[in-house]
RNA sequence: GGCCCCAUCGUCUAGCGGUCCAGGACGUCGCCCUUUCACGGCGAAAACACGGGUUCGAGUCCCGUUGGGGUCACCA
């Protein structure tokens, strides 16, 4: 079954991380999918900093995001930093409070922690008691005359049962009794996620929050925020998180950015076609750019478990894709001067684009081999025949037919002592591609060679 | 512990009561091509977690068990 898009409505989506850390592969294919489906729709996608928390948001960080953003083809329509809007969220919490639906409350961290510990110890959900919500006039007076300062919190509406159809996982219901009022603003002044998301979401006109099931909770908080500030709340879609290749939840996967990627050899194509799909009913299959990715983006391939992440399965991906790489898209990255016939002979040999380096000796420059004692008067008589046969038609076949007949060898016996003293390894591509361009006198010189005769 | 998801081949999944002795993709294995290894082409093996119901009939609906994931922060 198809989903349907709204054809009237913009869609606007939004990626937004947090600059604390480096981008990984669950953030990658959250933003990817933001993308992708803003896209498919003919919709904006926007990215957004949160980067509320002074201290732990860095700068340089911003700027890694962008890069691995775009390294993976991703390019927002444009960019919001929540610590450019605090004034935002001044006003909304004073509309919540002017209502009735945020309220400071005194308690000290650790006040709070004593709490949830009894409460769990009696097997009881952790929910704040709301005891801030019974304090007077009076006793407010006299905590602040005592130093604290209030934090706030945002009040649940208790007899308002919270729903939402979910794009991905179906119709949600949450019951708001047994949620605690979220703490919306520290007691610094300064600002949790909860508020500044809601408001950016409804002022910047998303229309789509797509993130993890981790936020599932989040949302059903944020509902009722949206509707307090009288917003009607936007889609939701929550995808199933990725798990390592152990099945468990893996540190693993928090550390696998771009960094790793490049590293692998990866190419972002084959990141993004892997990231793309997995965990949906969708094929992981080989792309060439990221328009087909955008085409069958559907909400309702999604399945709802938790899908493994193996980096295994996504070098071998890689290795389809390499396989097909046109010698133009990989000219800059190729040794200086490999030439298109060079790369399509060796490409099918390829795990990753940067081997082709390794084979640029084995085509222009140099091979050493000694062949072991057996082979080597075969050797000599194949590089007596190599200089003698033609070699303008398809001199692979020449020279091992010639030599077949020379010396009653066939099949391994006949091919393998021959890679092994041109190319000086067991195994690569076709030695009928590769011949022709190692040419006449280099591939002699390598058969004496290898034969002990210079 | 409460709440929310999930449970089909090794992996990701199709399946929305009979058309399923369960379909696809990746991986694995085999064959072909290549007078070698790879690439490529073709083909095969491979699964409904368990226990109760409901029904003429259950992978498909209900309950339970077991298992997996998420969440319950003055993180995001």
């Amino acid at each position: 079954m198809k989903t349907s898009y709204p054809s009237q409505m913009s869609v606007v989506t939004r990626f937004a991380p947090s600059p604390t850390g480096r981008l990984h592969v669950g953030n990658l294919r959250t933003a990817l999918h933001n993308w992708l489906f803003a896209r498919r729709s003919g919709g904006r996608f926007l990215l957004r900093l949160d980067d509320t928390d002074r201290e732990r948001s860095r700068a340089d960080l911003v700027e890694a995001i962008r890069a691995d953003l775009a390294w993976l083809g991703v390019k927002a329509d444009a960019e919001h930093r929540q610590s450019q809007r605090f004034d935002r969220y001044d006003a909304a919490l004073a509309r919540l409070a002017a209502a009735g639906r945020a309220y400071p409350a005194y308690e000290t961290a650790q006040e709070l922690e004593l709490k949830r510990k009894v409460q769990l110890g009696r097997g009881l959900p952790p929910v704040y008691d709301r005891a801030a919500l019974g304090l007077t006039a009076e006793d407010r007076a006299r905590l602040e005359a005592e130093g604290r300062r209030p934090h706030w919190r945002f009040r649940l509406d208790h007899d308002a049962p919270i729903e939402w159809e979910d794009l991905v996982r179906g119709r949600q219901h949450f019951e708001p009794r047994l949620l605690s009022d979220p703490v919306i603003r520290r007691e610094d002044g300064t600002w949790l996620y909860m508020l500044p998301s809601t408001v950016d979401d409804i002022e910047l006109g998303v229309t789509h929050v797509l993130r993890g099931e981790d936020h599932v909770t989040n949302t059903a908080l944020q509902v009722q925020m949206f509707e307090a500030l009288g917003a009607t709340p936007p889609a939701f879609a929550h995808e199933a998180l990725l798990v390592g290749s152990e099945g468990k939840l893996s540190k693993r996967l928090g550390s696998l950015g771009v960094e790793a990627m490049n590293e692998a050899g990866i190419e972002p194509i084959a990141l993004a076609a892997k990231l793309a799909r997995i965990g949906t009913s969708l094929p992981v299959e080989p792309v060439a750019s990221l328009q087909p990715l955008v085409e069958s983006f559907d909400f309702a391939t999604f399945g709802r478990a938790p899908a493994r992440f193996d980096m295994e399965e996504l070098k071998a991906l890689n290795a389809r894709i390499v396989h097909g790489l046109p010698h133009q898209a990989v000219a800059d990255r190729l040794p200086h001067g490999m030439s298109a016939a060079d790369w399509e002979a060796i490409r099918p040999n390829l795990a990753c684009v940067d081997e082709a380096a390794g084979w640029w000796d084995i085509l222009h420059g140099h091979v050493e081999q000694n062949a072991p004692e057996e082979d080597r008067e075969f050797l000599s008589r194949a590089a007596e025949l190599a200089a003698a046969i033609d070699w303008s038609e398809s001199p692979w076949t020449a020279l091992a037919s010639a030599l077949k007949t020379a010396t009653g060898r066939a099949g391994k016996s006949l091919f393998h002592p021959l890679r092994r003293a041109l190319t000086g390894r067991d195994s690569g591509p076709e030695m009928a591609a590769l011949l022709p361009l190692i040419g006449r006198d280099e591939a002699v010189a390598r058969l004496r060679s290898a034969a002990g005769l210079s």
